[in-house]
DNA sequence: TACTTTATTGCAACAATGTTACAATAATTA
DNA sequence: TAATTATTGTAACATTGTTGCAATAAAGTA
C-alpha cells in the first residue's frame, strides 16, 4: 500500500490524514499477522498509546481494520483487505499457532456455516482454530 | 445437580469440597448462558473477587467449566456438560444475542470442520457465531 | 473425636488494559 | 492565510487479571 493508497483510503472514509494514521495502516498493510494495541506501541513508541486506541477505534468504526476475538485478555486487530461489504458477506477463519502464538487471517478459507436451532439468526461469525502454522510444523 | 453430585465432582478431580465450588458450580449448573468473573461476584458477593477468580482458575485446569473468547473484554465461562473427553472430541458452537448480550453453548450444534492451508495442523476450533436468540427474534 | 497435614481463602498490593476529559495542536476548507 | 473542526498528548481513573502471604478450613489418620 503506497502513502497515496492511505490518504485516499483515509479520506474515502472522512478521516483526516494523520502521520499515527499512516503508521499504523502501514503496520497493518505489510503484517499478516493481528496486532494488539500494546504491540502497536512497540513497533510504534512516537505515539501516545491512547493515540493508538483511538486509531484502533476510529478504524473499527470504519470497518478498516476488524476486531478479533481472543482469549489471551487483550484485544486483536488485523487489516480488512477485502472491502467491508465482502468481508461481511464471506468472513474468513483466524488461526493461532499453539507454538509461535502467531494469528493471522486466513484468506482464501472460508468459514463453514453452521446450523442453528430453529429460531435463531445469523449475523456474524467468528472462528478461531489452534493449531500449528506451517512453519512450526515443519 | 444436587449437593452430592457436586462433592463427588470435587473429589473425583481432586479439589475439595469448600463453600464457594459449592456455590460457584451450583450457579453454572444451573444457568444457561456464559458468565464472567464479574457475573459471579455479583451474584455471590459473600466471597472475594480472587477467591471466585481461583475458584474459575481450577475448575479450567480441571476441564469442569471452558473459557469462551469474547471480544467484550472480560473472560466467559461455561460448565462443561458432557464430560470433559467428549467435550474436546465434538466441541459445540457459542452463540452470543446482539440483542440481550447473553452467551450460551449450543450443545447438540456441532462445529463444521472447516478447511486450512497444507502444512498447517488443528488442535481446537472456537466458533462464536452472534445473531438474534428464539426469544429476540419473537 | 482430636490431631496433623496440606489445600484454600481473604486481604493487600500490583500489573495490564481499557476508557474519558480537556486543553493544545494540526489537518482541512474557504 | 485565516477559520473551522478533528485529532493528539497528558493526566487521570476504571476494570480486569494476577501474585504473595498469613490465617483458616477441609480431609485423612489415630
Ligand atoms: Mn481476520
Ligand atoms: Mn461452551
Ligand atoms: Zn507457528
Ligand atoms: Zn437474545
Amino acid at each position: 500500500m503506497t502513502r497515496e493508497d492511505i490518504k485516499s483510503l483515509l479520506h474515502k472514509n472522512d478521516l483526516r490524514a494523520t502521520p499515527v494514521r499512516y503508521e499504523v495502516l502501514d503496520v497493518f498493510s505489510k503484517k499478516e499477522e493481528a496486532l494488539s494495541n500494546k504491540d502497536l506501541e512497540d513497533r510504534l513508541p512516537d505515539f501516545d498509546r491512547v493515540t493508538l486506541y483511538r486509531t484502533l477505534q476510529s478504524f473499527i468504526d470504519k470497518s478498516i481494520i476488524h476486531k478479533i476475538p481472543g482469549d489471551s485478555g487483550s484485544a486483536l486487530y488485523a487489516f480488512s483487505f477485502d472491502d467491508e461489504t465482502v468481508y461481511k458477506k464471506d468472513s474468513h477463519i483466524h488461526f493461532q499457532c499453539i507454538k509461535c502464538g502467531k494469528l493471522e487471517c486466513l484468506s482464501g478459507f472460508e468459514i463453514p456455516i453452521p446450523e442453528l436451532p430453529s429460531g435463531y439468526s445469523m449475523n456474524e461469525i467468528n472462528m478461531i482454530v489452534k493449531g500449528k502454522c506451517e512453519k512450526c510444523n515443519a
